[in-house]
Order: structure tokens, then sequence, then C-alpha cells
DNA sequence: TATGAATGAGCGTTCATTCAT
DNA sequence: GATGAATGAACGCTCATTCAT
């Protein structure tokens, strides 16, 4: 019923996946256009039918690897929580929906913990301004629980945004190099949650 | 003629300033020897005396700034605290510290956070054992906490370590996109602070 | 399904139409198959159904245009003057005929003083004939007045011959970087007509 | 007695003229580094140190050869001649002047006549300022001959100039082609000799 | 010890040519 | 016949490294 033919894959995501999977193991400056190729089964030219230059498959792959992680993540509404246990639900599902993907696709996780921020010297814009959204995007649910008032007034939303983007960060990247990924999930997200709404003291 | 020269400072020192300062400019694959030598007012063959190769001094650049970041905390011990209070103070002291280190050495936190992560693809070992040493000694601090009754004991030392420092990081690297960083260190800190023993929630 | 098609015109002449076209614009080497396809609105591989290679191509249109020079004073007789009248006569019409077709067809003369040169160095045999050829017909005017009488005797012919082509030839190539194509033809003419026929000297 | 020691040519010099050996063989577009680092026995990067890139190369070495035909003929000066014998005499002189440069360096002539104006598309500048002011030295000797009463006044210089320079180069491309240069110099030179100042008639 | 000219392996990129459709 | 996606040989160029001075 559908006028697409199947087995015909958009061939800039064919290569893409081969580029992924060749920058991921060797890295970014490492990774020469013949390794890509090999990879492909297809000559050099090949990608020069489709990406502009290296660097334009290279920033392609981050440009794609952060959609992917914004995507997993883009029914979570920021304003939808009514109550600290609400967000708690939230950052529980988000953290599991971030896990997911990184299990699923380890390679994109890799390019970028690796070489995202080698990739950025040449083209800053585009690794600086997902960072930025990044960050305001967690700022905006502070900021509806400060607006609800289950949030704390006297943080500036934006740092904590930075701030818990940063642990996830450091756990993404931690979970490239566990073995057992399921055992790490649960203490993990255990953790943040905990930092987030309890305090390392108490009982 | 003096068996103690006055005014002559490790020569491998003086390079790897030079170094680190371009590098910090440029990003370490754009960098060549001839940007180093040019720096440094000295012949190529200069580096080759005192470095193997360019990858060598890449690395000892990095070695040096976690060695440098350690040196900075070295005072803190991490069996002190005797409270929850006490552990506040030491966290508050370790922020500052820091921010004081990145703020008088901008070159050192450039190349740790845009290009350690690309030098570490060929030799893997020096930035992973740097992440995991920094994890334990955060958990380090989190185990006395535990021992001393004043921490949860349900949490994962290693696992808060990391969190905790990824945080860190997040800080850290944030600072050197701001204009005022003096402006952004109380924020920063009082937020990590907070998120570490109050939580979001609250009053 | 008429045996003799109308409006079908020869593909190859089409397709050389569109090369001289292009390559008087950019220069033999700068041009592409995919220039000259772009020019035609065709594909790559038509052109390797009526062209052997590149080479071919660009071999031909110098063929073309040196065919074109040929036909332009083909009716021009080397053995039909009878006086040093006629034989100037005849100069006068065959600089004005070259003059027409230059200004008629100037991607030919582009490509004729520009490429035919590099392209000739492949094939050194198409240009180096040619100019053998043009010499040895304007050989035959001068041997034609030496037999007559008219001519001075003790001149070599062939000499004569390239040496007053290498004056023509510099008033085509000229005639690419003028404005006023007509302003430039008759001072041309007479130059030439007044070098050959009555010197630089006497009143 | 020299402070130049023997034996230390400039090294750009050395590897222009190897250039020039190579070019003169094979064509400029056919030429690649690799077979001019052959024919100096150096590698490829010692070009790169004496030239931006290979067009630098080639214009380089035009600019020299037409350098060299300029400084062949700089001793004779336009305003000289006194009489229509003078210029004549002139004439026959800068004739065995180009003669025997093209003779001593026909590598340098070759890359003249056969990829001087293949390299002048990508920068028009260089050869199409020379032929302007090859025709504007040779118009400069009319102008004299106009001013002093012994040349036509009714001839435009400049067209005079470049018809005159045209048969010059024809004649010079010619040389390249004839075993025996001495015999062609004779004939050749008579040649314009007498075109210039008999015309064809006469007796 | 210091130099920097020389090196050449290796890279990214192009483009004439082919051939399955 | 016509097409244009695919190809990969071949190119110009860079730059980490060496070594004669």
């Amino acid at each position: 019923m559908s006028a697409v033919p199947q087995g015909v894959v958009d061939k800039r995501e064919v290569i893409l996946r081969a580029a992924g999977k060749v920058i991921a193991e060797k890295g970014y400056h490492a990774t020469g256009i013949a390794d890509i190729a090999r990879e492909l089964g297809a000559g050099h030219g090949t990608f020069y039918r489709y990406f502009k230059n290296k660097e334009d498959i290279a920033r392609s792959l981050v440009v794609r690897a952060l959609g992917q992680m914004q995507d997993a993540i883009a029914d979570e509404d920021p304003q939808s929580s009514r109550s600290l246990g609400e967000y708690r639900e939230q950052v529980r599902r988000i953290g599991n929906k971030l896990f997911d993907l990184v299990v699923a696709e380890p390679d994109l996780a890799r390019v970028l913990f690796y070489d995202a921020a080698a990739i950025a010297r040449t083209d800053p814009g585009v690794l600086g301004s997902a960072v930025e959204n990044a960050g305001a995007y967690t700022a905006a649910f502070i900021r509806n629980g400060q607006t609800r008032g289950f949030v704390r007034r006297e943080l500036d939303p934006q740092v904590v945004g930075l701030a818990v983007n940063g642990m996830i960060l450091a756990g993404c990247a931690q979970l490239l190099h566990v073995r057992d990924a399921e055992e790490m999930r649960t203490s993990w997200i255990r953790t943040v949650e905990t930092l987030m709404f309890d305090g390392l003291g108490g009982t």
C-alpha cells in the first residue's frame, strides 16, 4: 500500500550509518574517507555525491545524533508536571529514555562524547547551540516548578539546567564503558533522582 | 658556571606552555608543530629533543592539566569531614578552588574540555584513568559520609562520584564561555550545593 | 517515419556547439563533461555515444574550427592572380572573410587561440599539420606570384607563408579583445596590406 | 673575490629549470608535481617551500621567460634609429638575438608557445600585459620612424607593432620544429626584413 | 644543544568514464 | 537511444618527523 518501495532507504542515511560506525571506532580524525568507503563497500566518489566533504559528514552525524536525543524525549512537556512528585516521575522517564537510546545506538553516543567537541572546533555553532538548547530545555522544567511553587525560587533555572545535564552526560558517557548496562541503569537513575530531590544527607 | 642555574626553567615546561596556548586557541588537530615553534620562537627540531612526537606533547599537556586540578584540591582530605555541614564546607571550598584554577589558566581548561577527548582516542588510558581517579576521589568523600553516618547508605559512592563530577565539569566548561566569571561563580556553587545537600524541592 | 528527417540536425554538431561555447568561456582544462552536459541539457553518457572521450570532443572542435577557416577562403584560388594588384585584392578579400568569421563565431576563435595549443600537446598532428597546410596555402599564392613574375624570386615561399599567417593570426587574436571590431578591421587590413606590398618606408 | 659562494645557486632557479624542462616536454597540465620532483631528484614538499602551488611554478616560468626575452633585446633603443637603414639594422639585430635565445633555451620557448595561453586562462593578467607590452615596444620603433619621417605616417603604430610581433612569434614557434636552426635563421630574417621594408613586389 | 630545510607518506578531493536501467 | 549514479585512479597539497650542519 506504500508508494515507497521497500528496501530503498535514503542513501545519505546509509552513508551516515557507515560513517558513524567507523568514526565511533577510530575517531573522527583517524578516520579516512577510504575507511568509510570500505565499510560501505562503495567508491570514494560516492560520498561526494551526498556530502560536500568530510566535515559535512561529521557535522551531519552530530546533528543527527542531537536530533535523535531530542526526539527521544520530545514527548516530555516541561510544563506538564504539577507537583514535585510528577516532576520526579518525568526525570525518571527521561533518564530511562536516554539510557535506552545510548544502549540502542552506542555509535551515536560515542561520536557525541568523543568527537563532537573536536568537530565543533571547526564549526562551533552546531554544538554550542545544542548545549544551550539542552540547558534551556532542562531549565524550562525548573522554571515550571518554580512557577507552580514546588521548586526553590532562589535557584537560577539556567544554571540548574546545565548542572543537571552535566550529570546526565556523565552518565551516558560512563554507560559506554560498562559491561552490563542494565545493572548500571537503576543505580544511576536513582542517584540522579536522589541528588535532585532528596540531597545526599538525611536518614 | 653556576651549580644552581638561575633563571633556567625546565624547557619542557616552557614548550608545554607555548603548546597549551596555541592548542587552546586552534584545537589539537588544527595546531601544527610550526604553530608551536612560532609561538615559542624556536625551531621545529627543538621539540623533538624534549618530546617524542606531537601526540606526546598533547598527552603531556593533558596529564599536566589533570595534575594541576588534582594539586588544586590536594589538601582536601576525603576523610576529614565529620558532619554533613563540614562536608558542605568542603564542597564549597573545592568548588571555589576549581573555579580559581579555570579562571587562572583558561588554556588548560580549554585543552581539557575541547581536545582531551580527541587526544584520548589514541591513548585512552590517560583520560580514562583520570576520570576514574576523579570519580574515586569524589566517591571517597561519599564513603566517608556513609561510614560516619551523615550520607545516605543506599547510594553507590562511585556513581555519586561520577554524577557530582559531571556537574562540576559542566560548570568549568560553561565558565569558558562566560564574560563575568565572578558573577557565575556564586550562582553555580550555590546550585551544586543545593542539589547535593537540599534537593530541588522544599520551601 | 520520414526518409528525409526534417529538423533533425546532426547531434554531433549540437554537442560541438555546446562544448565550443563552454570551452571558449572557461578553457579546455577547466571545462568538465558536467559543464557541457549542463549547457546542452543532457546526461553525461550522451557524449560518449557521439565522442570517444573528452579529448575527442576537443580535437573535433579544433578540426571543425580549422575547417571553417578553410571553407571561408576556399573560393580564393592561389593561382588566379595575374598581377600584384590582383593579389593585393585577394589579400584584402581574404582578410575581410577571416574577420567576418571571427566576428561571427568568436567561440571558435577563442578555442583556436587559447586552447588549441594545449590540446595539441596530446595530439600534435592535428594542429601541426593545420599550421603546415595553412602555410602551404599562403605559400602557393607566393609561388604563383613568383611564377608569374610579380613577386620577388629570392623569397622562400614557405617562410613567407608562415610569416604572413603569423600576422593574420595575431590580428584575429587581437580581435577577440577589442570592443569595436569594425573599427579595427580597416586599420588592420590596411597594415597587413602595406607591410606586404609597400613596406614601412617611403612616402 | 666574490662574497657569493660558487656552486650555490638560487634554489628557486634550479626548480624552475627542472619544471621548465618537464613542462616543455609534457605540457603544463600533463605534468604532475611528481614529475618535477623526479626530474629534480627531490621530494614533493620541497617545491612547496619555494612555490605556493603548481600554478605559481607555471606563472613564474612564464614571467621568467618573458623577462629573458625582454632582457635579450633590452639594449635596443626604440628611439635610436635615425633612418630607415638604421632601423633595418635594428630589426636584423633583434631578430638574431631572439633566434639566439630560442636556440639557447628551447624549453623556455616551448612553454611560452604551447602552455602560456592555457596558463593565462587562470591568470589572464600575466600574458595579456606581456602581449600588450611587446606590442607597445615594437610600436615605439614605428612611432620613432614616423617622428623622424622615415616611416609612413598613415600607419597605426600599435597595429603595426602587433602585426610585426605576430611574424616574429610565428618564426620562433617554427624554430622549435626545425632540424637545422641556423639554416632557417637567414631565410626567416631576410623574409621579415623584406616584408617590412621592401614589400613582396618589385624586381 | 639548536636549527630549519628537506622529506614523502598519506590525505581529501575531483572528474572522466562506465553501464544498469 | 538516453540517462546519471557510481566509480576509483590520480591529483595537488600538507605537515609530522628527521638529520646534516
